[in-house]
DNA sequence: CATTCTTATGACATCGGTGACATGACATCG
DNA sequence: CGATGTCATGTCACCGATGTCATAAGAATG
């Protein structure tokens, strides 16, 4: 690979002003520019970002680690997508800065992290950015002071910058939707309790019933390992039929996410029901692989894992230039509701209900 | 950060002799070292990549694109798993050899690939890989001959080494399965037709078929462009509305992929149709989240997108360290067929065609 | 004991680009 | 017309790690 000095040489100028060229610092003749591009050209020249660098002791490079799992027992990478989202959020955000992106993925093994994060070190990386798969509470061996770090779709005990889905928000603005179009009685199949989504969301199934002044009742509200491999479907099937089985039974099922909701779909059928015209369904995510594609398209909240990432890359930025922002509390991102046909307006368009919908969510 | 020579002062040695001590190269007192050591955990010290790849003239980096789109029309990229598998595989084969994966995301947009081409270039990378969201053809602009390339999951018109699904082999062995299992008339649901792997699947399903003296019958062979927003599922609907209206109705019907029969499935049974008990469902890619999750589990081959990265990260390898192996044909991956609950079991276990089946796929 | 070998260490140049400073040729101004 | 400013370009040192060669102190050898 050719250097500045082959340029130069073929140039029959100094490398310095082949460096003025590619840096448009310095003032350059015209007719030098030229006779200089063009040796440029004919060489192939790419510059040497380790040999620049080293000069100007900024490499230009952000670290991202992605792919590790938490603390939970499956390791399987089933969805991948959020870490695939926010990759992108993270790159829209830096792209204008001039940044690349360096993105190591760990395959899921918590133990590859340290010698992740050494490699972005030795590459004198600028910034790190860390990834979750899931929203939830990760520990992060202690990076130097002097090099920021931001987590995305995670937080720490130890305050680290952190950005996170507004799962709480999220799951109220959904159920009201829910209300506003006739539903009353609204089934909650929350995920797993460990997670830390599973809690705010149902806190914001909660809000949201409490605003509507809807009494809350617990036949109606239950958590399912549905990922677990035979077992999950048979739990999330005797879930679906002791709430159906109730009273009062519940007219449209909250899922904890979309794959839940596709599971559901196929359980309600296989039990004889019809979706939507006997039971609705709504999901969490807006997983658009399955959202979309299920029959009928599924209504759903978007968590914008896009805009988490963007969010974090911006964090970050501004955390490199120096605005001193170390000890903000973590930033929450909220989404779109996404009204597709899985879910009945239980009444003909009912004006008043909407309209006060929509008032108190402006 | 500090550097070597501060921690040669430190340790009161040399910077040449701290060097040693990182490389393991010359010998070195059992004091001398001590005290290095002890010096560059006091400083936290990395050593710095520039600096050092300037001096070796190797980067120890490989650099990986990803995210881009094909030449059709639809930028939206709703799966994104085939990405991150193949990612993950390359990392994995990449591992052991010491060297570092950088990842750039295109974002979907073509014309980023030239500049981030230049981006590695300019950190001197030793190989790139193009890893593509789908098997296609693509055309990538010029790199230089001294920078090995890899196309994994794509390939090009002047016979880049690639990495390819062996898709045609896929669909004839999860047909073949079928046959196996009793089905005689096996609908095909194919992937849009100007898509490489419909051709080739389409050719496998035929080669099954052919290998069990079954007749064709182009009734039961189509392809459906379902994944266009809205009337995707109205022409699926039609195509499985025609397909099962026919005086011989196929037992078993073959979708192009896996969301694809997460479709089928609800098309299915808003038709009134049980499945797998009535008509059977067989997907392509075992597309976990989507195969696992859905209700009843879906039988489907599994495209190895892990395997893809792996041997994509093997060959560059080997290019790297100079086998000549520029004009191989692309090498095609296959895996294995998943057999799940989604296709019946036509009569009771058939010995002899399982007999034949698994002799003639030994 | 002199010679050769080995071990432990350091001095210095080098990789490719760029910042600091210098220089020469004109142009401008009082 | 001399002083000053601007433009175009060059010289040189430096960033941090490491390869090459040198050197000094002991150890092994004859």
């Amino acid at each position: 690979m050719s250097t500045i000095y082959d340029v130069a040489r073929l140039a029959g100028v100094s490398a310095k002003t082949v460096s003025r060229v590619l840096n448009g610092d310095g003032p350059v003749g015209e007719a030098t520019r030229k006779a200089v591009d063009q040796a440029m050209r004919e060489l192939g020249y790419v510059r040497s970002n380790a040999a620049r660098m080293m000069r100007a002791q900024k490499s230009g490079i952000i670290g991202l680690i992605t792919g590790a799992i938490g603390t939970h027992h499956q390791p399987v990478i089933k969805q991948g997508l959020p870490d695939l989202h926010i990759v992108q959020g993270v790159q829209r955000a830096l792209d204008a800065s001039g940044m690349t992106v360096m993105i190591a993925d760990t395959g899921g093994r918590k133990d590859r992290i340290p010698p992740l994060i050494e490699t972005f070190l030795s590459h004198r990386v600028e910034g790190l950015i860390y990834v979750a798969e899931y929203h939830q509470e990760v520990t992060l061996p202690r990076v130097p002071d002097d090099t920021p770090l931001v987590l995305a779709n995670c937080f720490d005990a130890i305050g680290t910058p952190a950005i996170l889905p507004d799962d709480r928000r999220l799951q109220s603005d959904l159920v009201k939707r829910l209300i506003a179009a006739g539903h009353r009685r609204i089934g909650f199949l929350g995920l797993r309790t460990e997670m830390v989504a599973a809690k705010l969301r149902r806190t914001g199934y909660l809000d949201a019933l409490a605003a509507a002044k809807i009494a809350r009742d617990d036949q109606l509200i239950t958590h399912v390992d549905f990922d677990e491999p035979v077992v999950g479907a048979q739990l999330l099937w005797d879930s679906i039929d002791r709430m159906l089985g109730i009273a009062n039974p519940p007219s449209v099922l909250c899922c904890g996410n979309d794959q839940m909701a596709m599971m559901v779909y196929g359980i309600l059928r296989s039990m004889g029901l019809r979706v939507p015209e006997e039971v609705s369904v709504a999901g969490f995510d807006n997983y658009r692989a399955v959202s979309e594609t299920l029959y009928p398209p599924l209504t759903t909240v978007e968590l914008p894992y896009n805009a988490i990432g963007a969010r974090a890359g911006e964090r970050l930025l501004a955390m490199i230039s120096g605005e001193i922002q170390k000890d903000q509390s973590p930033i929450l991102v909220a989404g779109p509701t996404h009204w597709r046909s899985s879910v009945t307006e239980v009444r003909a368009p009912n004006l008043v209900s909407f309209k006060r919908f929509r008032e108190e969510n402006e």
